[in-house]
DNA sequence: CAGAGCCATGACACTTCATGTCATCACTAT
DNA sequence: ATAGTGATGACATGAAGTGTCATGGCTCTG
């Protein structure tokens, strides 16, 4: 045995998002999505962790990807500016290559399952930890760095969440800076600003016409 | 059969935290944990949905409390006021009766096990989505709603790590508004520039507080 | 071309997690 | 007392995940 199966992996990747949006993550069961991909139930633990892994597979160099983006930044950025200018080029290298119709697919599925959304939790964790290393290898104070990381992987969370309820309208880089703005407003004028009336809020969020989800 | 067990939770949790740091998550079993408090596997699972679940009982009321909390302050206070004001009441209820001790042997099993770190980040994301509410019932739009209420959880989750890492010694409301204003220093002023006056602070806000679409 | 070695896979056994189901015992209310 | 309620024990079952070895194709080398 052992004949060598092309694309064993994204075979089970394809299989396993089909049938998790079929008929759900709970009531699918290994041995079928391998059935599926004409492989055997250990093989797809070979490629893969654990079930929810197979949704995941692929991003475990985004925050390898992440540092290399950070490291190869301009020093003179502090923080905040980092994240203004690298935030829309680094969401645009992580999802290359995948079609809105994919991401929308494996959102849905994601959505439908606590495990998964878990398991989402995680990545975004992970991504914040090499963001803050990143900030302090800039020379980021601890604390500083932990919070522009934050801040920064939140914001990306949102934004692609924005983006991904709009169907990719508003392209994600436009989506990213409406969110950042929102930020960098609700930070700054919400609510330790005593100088700032509700009309000149008002007037921030008439400018944009784009602030509110629904 | 069926006698009953005075604290059978209790003892449950007791035993698996003591196991969970003497030999580790994986390696303790469940029989393990019913076996030393007395009972059996099968009552285990009848108290917790799984085995993580263990560490996080009696967290499942910290959204609907930060909801309540929520509801009866002042209506007037916008996002970041009501979080400089209620974050540290909030974590102050959401902590009560629980000993320092037991929080650092707790974060302590949870840190060596990425499992339980995951479900860590569940209890954030939880009560993310309790706070997002509650925002929008005081009548904050949706955006402004989700950013607020993860610049909160973000807040709170950095302030209680910093408190448990200097084993309680600036207590926790204080390390929260160090936090707090360590956050509202890097937004407004990019985290890079401590020596600015108050006057260059507005004038810096202004200049980048507004929004731009690409 | 032949053999050696590598690597992915198949096959099988096994442990643990988690759940469904029913019986049993204590406590409580009438 | 008797019935009802609720927590537990006991048993069976399925699914997740892992260890181990055999197998067959592939490449590298002589």
């Amino acid at each position: 045995m052992g004949r060598w199966q092309p694309g064993a992996r994204e075979r089970l990747e394809q299989a396993a998002l089909d049938l998790f949006l079929d008929q759900g993550f709970t009531e699918t069961t290994v041995p079928q999505i391998t059935a599926r991909a004409g492989l055997t139930t250990r093989t797809f633990f070979r490629h893969f962790a654990d079930k929810r892994e197979v949704l995941f597979a692929g991003e475990e160099s985004v925050p390898e990807r992440v540092a290399r983006l950070m490291a190869e930044a301009p020093p003179s950025l502090g923080p905040m500016e980092l994240i203004a200018e690298g935030l829309a080029p680094a969401a645009a290298e992580i999802f290359e290559g995948r079609s809105l119709d994919y991401l929308l697919r494996r959102r849905a599925a994601i959505d439908a399952e606590p495990a998964l959304r878990e398991r989402e939790l995680r990545k975004f964790s992970l991504m914040s930890e090499a963001l803050e290393q990143g900030f302090r290898d800039r020379g980021v104070d601890d604390l500083t760095a932990r919070l522009a990381a934050e801040i920064a992987v939140t914001t990306f969370r949102i934004a692609v969440a924005r983006w991904l309820d709009q169907h990719g309208d508003p392209d994600l880089p436009a989506t990213i800076n409406q969110t950042l703005a929102a930020m960098r407003h609700l930070t700054s004028h919400g609510g330790c600003s005593p100088f700032l009336t509700t009309h000149d809020e008002d007037h921030h969020r008439r400018d944009t016409g784009q602030l509110h989800d629904g």
